[in-house]
DNA sequence: CTGAAAGCGCTAACAT
DNA sequence: ATGTTAGCGCTTTCAG
C-alpha cells in the first residue's frame, strides 16, 4: 500500500488536455461541461486516484465546510449527546466539525473561538453557560455566525436554542410540592452564570410562589457537576430540614439520591427528588430518577440547522429558540 | 463590534516597510529578527489585530496541525473519555481535533478516512474495532500516519494502545470461578469483530482452562452496546443456567443487573457479574458494579502522544502498547 | 538579519 | 462549453 503523493488538479487536466477549470467544474458538479468530455475527467481522476484537497479549496473559496464546537466536556452526558445532533447535521450538510474542549473556563473559551476563527470555520456552535463579558466579546468580534446551544447568555442576544428553563424548573418544583413537600432544596451551579441566576433560580421562585411557599435562600446550593459533588452537597441538604430536591445535573441528583438511600432514607417515600437533563444515569439507577425531559439531541440539532442558514445568509425569523421539555415521572417522585 | 474582514500578512509587513518573510518569521518565532525590528512587527500585528490564516499557512507549509478522530459514537462513555485524553495531548502539542461519528459502520468509517485525508489532516486517531478490509485499505492508503485507540485490527500491524484484554477477560473469569461459579456466561460484541473472536473469547477460555471447567458455547452471547440489549439478554442467560456473567460494556452489565433484581434475584449473593469498561456508570448503581479497570483517559492520551512522534518522523521502539489493567472489585462480586 | 520570488492546489471572474 | 488569468495568504528556499 504505498503512499503516494495525491495526484493535483493540474495533473488530471494535463492527463486529458482540458484546463484546471474544466476539471474543477465537473468536481464541483457544474453542469456547463460536455458529457463526453466530464466522462473523461472522471475517468482520468478515476485512475490518477485524485482526492481535492481541500485546504486548497478552502484557501481560494473562502470557505472550510468545517465548524467549530466549543464545548465543556465531552464525557458529560448532556453536551456528548447534543454534540451528537450537532455533528449528524453537520454531516449531512457536508460540514466537518473541530472540537473542543474547555472546562467552562473563560480563558480556554475565548481562546478557541479565536483559534477557530484563525482555522477559518465557517461557523461555529458554542456551550457552555460561563459566558463572561470576554468570551462575548471575543464571540462578537468573529467573522463568522455563532449559536449557542443548551446555553443562554445573560443578555439573550446571541442565536440560541434551548429549553424554557424557567417554566421547566417551575413545573417541577410545583411537582414535588403537591406531593406534600413544603422545604424543597435547589440545587444549581454557580449563580455568576445567568442560567442559574436568570432562568433556574427565577423558575424555582415561581413554583414557590405559585404554591404559596415563602422563599428561604438557605435552601439553595450550587455545586460542580459532577457525582461526588452530589455525594457532598446531599447531607447539607438533609441539615437545611429540605424533604425534596430539584437539581439541575443528572449525575448530582444520583450522587444526593445514593447519599440519601446509603444513609438509611427511602426514596421516594421520605425524600423526592428531580433531575434536569434525562440523561441515561436516570435510567439505570434504582429507582429510576424523575427527570425534566429535554431534547438534547435535537437542541444540538436545531442549532447546527441553525447555523447552516446563517452561514448561508438566510434571513431567520426567530433567533432565540425555545424547543418543548417535558416531565419524566420516575421513581424518585411520588406522584 | 465590527466584524472587520481581518488583516493580512501583506498588511502588517506594508505598515512597518519589512518583507512578507519578516513578518513570518517573528510570527513564527525565528530568531533571525533584530529585536528592534520584531518589537515593531508585533505592534503592528497588535494595532492591525492581525491573525495568521491557518488556511494559507497550512496550503503553504503542508501541515494543518489538525488531526482526525474517527469513533463510533461521541455519547458513548468509553469512548467519549478517550476522547477526551487525545483532545487534552492533543491541545498540548497545539493540534485540533476534527472529530467523526461512525457508529462502526465501515461505510462512513472509510468516507470518515477519505474526509480527513482531504481536509490534509497531520494524523488520525481511529476508535472502533469494525475495521473491515475496506478501511484497513483505505487506512493504509492515506498519507498521514494511523493509530489505533482502544481498538485492535485482526492483524495487529497498526499502531495502537489498548490494555491486555485476553488477560483482563481471563482474570476476571478466574475470579468468579474462584467464588464457586462453574456456570458463567460471557458477552461480547459480534465474534467478527477481532477484538471479541481473538482477543476476549480467547481469554474467556483461558480462564476456564486455567480453573479446569469445560468451555460451553451455549454461554456465549453476542449484542448491541446498550442498555437495553443488556435487559434483554439478561433472560436468555439465566435460561442457560449461569449464576455469572463477564460483560464487555457496562450499559449492558448494567441492564443485566438491573433485569436480575427486578426479577427477584439477588446481586451478588444469586449472581456475580464483572464488567469491562469501568465508566461512571458503574458507580451509580446499587450495588455498584465490579469492573476491569481501563486507564481510559490514558490510552487515549498515549494514543496521542504516539501519533505526535510518528507525525514527526521519530524512531518509536513499540507500536503496539499495551497499557496495565486492574480489577476493581466492588459490589455485583462476593470477592 | 532581511528581502525577493516562486509556489502550495484550487476557485472564480472574464473571455472566447 | 472551455480556456486564461489572477489571486487566496502564507512559507520557504535562495540571495545578499
Amino acid at each position: 500500500m504505498q503512499k503516494k503523493s495525491s495526484a493535483t488538479i493540474y495533473d488530471v487536466a494535463h492527463r486529458v488536455g482540458v484546463s484546471l477549470a474544466t476539471v474543477s467544474r465537473v468536481v464541483n458538479g457544474n453542469n456547463n461541461v460536455r458529457e463526453s468530455t466530464k466522462r473523461k475527467v472522471l475517468d482520468a481522476i478515476e485512475e490518477l486516484g485524485y482526492h481535492p484537497n481541500a485546504v486548497a479549496r478552502g484557501l481560494a473559496s473562502k470557505k472550510t465546510t468545517t465548524i467549530g464546537v466549543v464545548m465543556p466536556d465531552v464525557t458529560d452526558m448532556y453536551y456528548s449527546e447534543l454534540a451528537r445532533g450537532i455533528d449528524d447535521v453537520a454531516n449531512m450538510y457536508h460540514y466537518d466539525v473541530l472540537l473542543t474542549n474547555t472546562d467552562e473556563d473563560p480563558v480556554r473559551e475565548t481562546m478557541a473561538v479565536n483559534n477557530l476563527a484563525s482555522k477559518q470555520v465557517d461557523g461555529i456552535i458554542f456551550m457552555g453557560n460561563e459566558l463572561e463579558r470576554e468570551v462575548l466579546n471575543t464571540i462578537a468580534g468573529v467573522d463568522a455566525p455563532v449559536v449557542l446551544a443548551g446555553s443562554v447568555d445573560g443578555e439573550g442576544k446571541l442565536p440560541s436554542v434551548n429549553i424554557d428553563y424557567v417554566e421547566a424548573i417551575k413545573e417541577a418544583t410545583t411537582t414535588v410540592i403537591k406531593n406534600g413537600h413544603d422545604r424543597v432544596a435547589i440545587v444549581t451551579g454557580p449563580v455568576t452564570h445567568a442560567i442559574n441566576s436568570l432562568h433556574r433560580i427565577v423558575g424555582y421562585k415561581a413554583g414557590l410562589e405559585e404554591m404559596q411557599i415563602a422563599f428561604d435562600d438557605t435552601l439553595l446550593f450550587a455545586t460542580h457537576q459532577d457525582y461526588s459533588a452530589g455525594l457532598q452537597v446531599a447531607e447539607k441538604i438533609v441539615s437545611a430540614g429540605a424533604t425534596a430536591v430539584i437539581a439541575y445535573d443528572d449525575e448530582v441528583a444520583v450522587g444526593i439520591m445514593n447519599y440519601l438511600r446509603d444513609n438509611g432514607k427511602k426514596v421516594p417515600e421520605d425524600f423526592e427528588i428531580i433531575t434536569s437533563n434525562d440523561t441515561k444515569f436516570t435510567l439505570v439507577t434504582r429507582p429510576e430518577v424523575t427527570s425534566i425531559g429535554q431534547p438534547k439531541y435535537d437542541i444540538g440539532a436545531v442549532a447546527m440547522r441553525m447555523l447552516t442558514k446563517l452561514m448561508n445568509n438566510e434571513i431567520i425569523d426567530d433567533t432565540q429558540i425555545k424547543l418543548p421539555h417535558t416531565l419524566e415521572r420516575r421513581g424518585t417522585t411520588r406522584n
